[in-house]
RNA sequence: GAUCGCGUAACUCAGUUGGUAGAGUACUUCCUUGACAUGGAAGAAGUCGUUGGUUCAAGUCCAAUCGUGAUCACCA
């Protein structure tokens, strides 16, 4: 109950983020030109956002991606580059027109009664309510993409690039009709092979008994789905099985349906699995398929494209196939045909978008040939290489390589039709007259180029979504818009942004996305779409499980900027964001950088309650020691931050950020400051400075501490995101050295403070004795001293003071002179100092008399240790020394 | 089954050309001193999973092994 007493001592985000965004939005910063005064010749830097689904709401994995994308974006855009991030959502096809049924059902209809044109219409409406949701939503973030060329996959321009890909790909025969076995979702139609995912179930392994036809006996039959033996054509064994030698050619009847079926023999049955007879149901099975076109099996199809069982089924026809199931092993198990049922475990595919069961079923479907992305392969893999030999990588971790290539060497034809209505609608045409087939980039084409007939019919199919966004790469710069949706890009877009920069995105959609988009810019542009890709990880729990609505553990990032602020959301999960590892994210570490903002906000604070008003570091002269010393540790900052970011360690620039504002600015340089208020004017322009690097990560705090301090407001000025990012700052070595010295004798004044029990006291006096080697301005360096370790009157000794106690350091022993004190723990304190060094000596001595070790490694090396051990000497020498006078 | 990660302080994790192990949190002791208690000072804490190997030198490179996770591929 103090919240009359409470200081206002913390930062408020809400009242700056909403409004700074705004602002800057408006001034178009986002956009291409919007750093047009600091833009250089010849800079361009580009990354296209992976389009998220135009239903989807923004979460956390998104909060991650966009995030990482805006630090990189804001970061170049800062440093001169010509920055294009290319906004976007994606139409998501199975994901939008399940959730338009669903309304639909509810409403009490369906889309067979809408009919398909209505039903678009729906679908449209659907994707302007909920796809304008998505990108209100990231706006919370603080990410600035070049939002007025935001690009839908299904607008007027990509469409025409939709079909200008699949027009040309056509004419070269790359993309065919074929019927073929595909992986079939009795709900969602035809997927491609990775749209299915594989996952152990619980299953029942049914044994079951075929009588063969001229009664001579029977044969035990093992499935997992009793449901399709219907479709058996056939019952195989292998060739060498001595077991069925005999049996091989002879009939058996199916159960309840007695249609006959032959015993054949065939290389894939594996003897030693179950009884090593098959049963083969080449219309329902990967295998058997295969195996059906070798011996020319008849292909019998149990059931439709809904799963519904037909006539072959006998008295189950018009019972679902899962329904069935139960059903069908009862009547077996009646008429004495299952002779056991086993409970197994296996691999099942469900459908990625539905979770249905997916079931090989035969259909005639399109398909994008592997041939086409054999040239990407190549290239990738060479370009793999070229990096490696400079010690760099075109993934980012490196490793993602090896799963890349290794799925791409076994690709397989692309099925890239769907039966759905919402798409892009497959652009090929069937003469009525003459049935000549043809692709066309012509909605409607006028005639058929064969026999001139106005009558043809088009494919009823619409294509994966992931083919369209296979073009993002190029498709938003205009390529293949045939002139639509010209308002949203450039002529030049292609030279200046392709191939793109960098290409962020999840590990999850490397092959639905990544694959694909190499295989067509490579394809159509003749080289790989991204310089640089780089894959960031799962956000999970605080425990490290994955976040799901159904276990209840599913971090908000809109709850999180509500509570915290974009500012720390996007800070934590940068400093997260390490190299191949999944990011934990729990509330302590929100924490930990919200006292960051709050460090940053009163760093500011102090600044002000001396000067009011500060200038940049360019306007300025450092003069003083501090400012000298403050400014060359930015400059180290600097340079390790953008070294850093150019390697896309996220984590590593926010950590230098974190360590140089806290450890460095504030804990030394403010303290500092107090000695000398002279620097303070310096100080701030530092930290201005320092907020320029904070920019990208926090643009929010940062651009209000900035203005703040200048003592201008956003409203009337420029925003930090267009300013210059911090360069080629001068490091002082000197100023460096000394303030090394400096800090060391602080720091022993303060722990021999703590050994008479004076640590937070001020004390009358107290001595520095500098080893021979150091020679620093000690009138310049006494008052820092004095003031930080809390002694009144510093006095540089050329000697030890008679009945004081001593604290040795690496360059300096410091004195305090003793009464009447109690010295035991200063005993306690030096014989533990002194083990540690005959360690580290014993240490240095066994590899300085390792006549291997002075002969092979290198000078630097040895003469670094050799220093060392004599550093420790002298060391050692000195506590000693100290613990003899208490002896 | 194949491929690839991960295993470092009590906890969560950093640590790239091999050169005497770091952070945050938690912990111990102390401090409301004039930016900040969302703070400050001092401190304790690790056989770097295990075992070998290469090397003058291994958390780092290699091999094996244990634990753990991911992806791909699978047998009716």
């Amino acid at each position: 109950m103090s919240e009359t007493t409470e200081k206002k001592s913390t930062y408020d985000p809400k009242a700056i983020e909403d409004t700074y965004y705004k602002l800057c939005e408006a001034r178009g910063y986002f956009e291409i030109e919007g750093n047009e005064e600091i833009q250089e010749a010849g800079k361009t830097f580009s990354i296209m956002m992976p389009p998220p689904n135009v239903t989807g709401s923004l979460h956390i994995g998104h909060a991650l991606t966009f995030t990482l994308q805006d630090i990189i974006t804001r970061y170049k855009r800062m440093d001169g580059f010509k920055t294009l991030w290319q906004p976007g959502t994606d139409h998501a096809g199975i994901a939008t027109q399940n959730i338009v049924e669903k309304q639909l059902l509810a409403e009490g209809t369906t889309k067979e009664a809408l009919g398909r044109e209505k039903f678009l219409e729906r679908a449209w409406l659907q994707k302007e309510i909920s796809g304008g949701n998505i990108v209100h939503q990231m706006r919370k973030l603080g990410v600035t993409p070049a939002w007025k060329r935001e690009r839908f996959t299904m607008d007027e321009g990509l469409k025409e690039a939709v079909k200008e890909a699949f027009v040309s790909l056509y004419n070269e025969g790359q993309i065919t009709q074929d019927t073929y076995m595909v992986n079939w979702c009795t709900h969602d139609g035809a997927l491609s092979d990775i749209e299915v995912e594989h996952e152990e179930v619980n299953g029942k392994f049914y044994t079951m008994i075929y009588k063969f036809a001229d009664g001579s006996g029977e044969l035990e039959v093992a499935t997992t789905r009793p449901e399709t033996y219907f479709g058996d054509t056939a019952i195989m064994v292998h060739p060498n099985d001595t077991r069925y030698k005999d049996i091989v050619g002879k009939e058996v009847l199916l159960p309840l349906t007695d249609r006959k079926i032959k015993v054949i023999t065939d290389t894939h049955v594996d003897m030693a699995f179950g009884t090593g007879v098959v049963k083969v149901t080449p219309a329902h099975d990967q295998n058997d398929y295969a195996v059906g076109q070798r011996h020319k099996l008849e292909m019998i199809k149990v059931f439709d494209e809904k799963g519904i069982l037909n006539e072959y089924c006998g008295e189950f026809a018009g019972l679902e196939r899962l329904e069935a199931r139960p059903i069908i092993v009862k009547a077996l198990e009646e008429a004495g045909h299952i002779v056991k049922i086993e409970d197994h475990i296996h691999q099942v595919g469900h459908c990625y978008r539905c979770k249905n069961i997916v079931e090989p079923f035969i259909s005639t479907q399109w398909f994008l040939s592997s041939d086409m992305a054999q040239a990407s392969i190549q290239k990738t893999k060479d370009e793999t290489k070229a990096r490696s030999e400079k010690g760099s990588s075109l993934f980012h971790p490196p490793h993602w390589i090896n799963s890349y290539t290794a799925w791409m060497d076994e690709l397989r034809p692309w099925c890239i039709s769907r039966q759905l209505w919402w798409g892009h609608r497959i652009p090929v045409f069937t003469c009525d007259d003459c049935g000549h087939q043809w692709a066309d980039k012509a909605d409607q084409p006028e005639a058929c180029p064969k026999c001139s007939s106005q009558k043809m019919t088009q494919d009823p199919d619409v294509l994966d979504t992931w083919f369209s966004s296979a073009l993002w790469a190029m498709s938003p710069l205009g390529w293949g818009n045939n002139g639509k949706m010209s308002e949203t890009y450039n002529d030049t877009d292609m030279v200046d942004f392709y191939p793109n920069s960098l290409l962020i995105t999840g590990f999850d959609i490397m092959f639905f996305w990544v694959a694909r988009m190499m295989m067509m810019g490579e394809h159509f542009q003749k080289e790989l779409p991204f310089k640089d890709i780089y894959m960031h990880a799962l956000v999970r729990d605080e425990h490290g499980a994955k976040m799901s609505k159904s276990k209840g553990n599913v971090i908000d990032p809109l709850d999180m900027v509500e509570e915290h602020s974009a500012d720390i959301i996007r800070f934590t999960l940068a400093y997260l964001a390490v190299q191949g590892r999944d990011i934990k994210l729990g509330a302590k570490n929100l924490e930990q950088f919200r006292n960051f903002t709050n460090k940053l906000y009163n760093a500011s604070n102090y600044l002000q309650l001396n000067v009011k008003s500060f200038k940049d570091l360019q306007e300025i002269e450092i003069k003083t020691p501090l400012g000298r010393y403050m400014q060359s540790r930015l400059a180290l900052a600097v340079q390790e931050v953008r070294e850093t970011l150019e390697r896309y360690k996220f984590n590593e620039s926010a950590s230098i950020l974190y360590n140089f504002v806290w450890n460095e600015f504030c804990d030394w340089g403010i303290e500092y400051s107090k000695a000398d208020r002279e620097s303070v004017v310096e100080l701030g322009a530092i930290f201005k400075e320092t907020l320029k690097m904070v920019s990208p990560f926090m643009p929010f705090i940062s651009d209000y501490l900035y203005h703040k301090l200048s003592g201008t407001t956003l409203e009337e000025g420029k925003s930090l995101m267009v300013m210059s990012f911090p360069k080629e700052i001068k490091r002082d070595e000197e100023s460096e050295k000394m303030f090394a010295i400096i800090e060391e004798s602080i720091r022993a004044l303060r722990r021999a403070k703590v050994v008479i029990d004076m640590g937070n006291s001020k004390i009358d006096k107290a001595y520095i004795k500098l080893d021979k080697t150091i020679h620093i301005d000690t009138k310049m360096a006494k008052p820092f001293i004095q003031k930080l370790a809390k002694v009144e009157e510093i006095t540089f000794v050329d000697a030890k003071v008679a009945d004081s106690i001593t604290d040795v350091s690496d360059n300096l022993e410091v004195y305090l002179p003793t009464g009447e004190i109690d010295m035991t723990p200063i005993i306690t304190k030096l014989t533990r100092q002194k083990e540690k060094l005959e360690k580290e000596i014993q240490k240095l001595n066994g590899m300085l008399n390792n006549e291997k070790f002075v002969a092979n490694a290198p000078e630097a090396v040895i003469t670094e240790n050799r220093q060392a051990l004599e550093d420790a000497q002298n060391k050692i020498h000195k506590v000693s020394a100290e613990l003899n006078n208490f002896s």
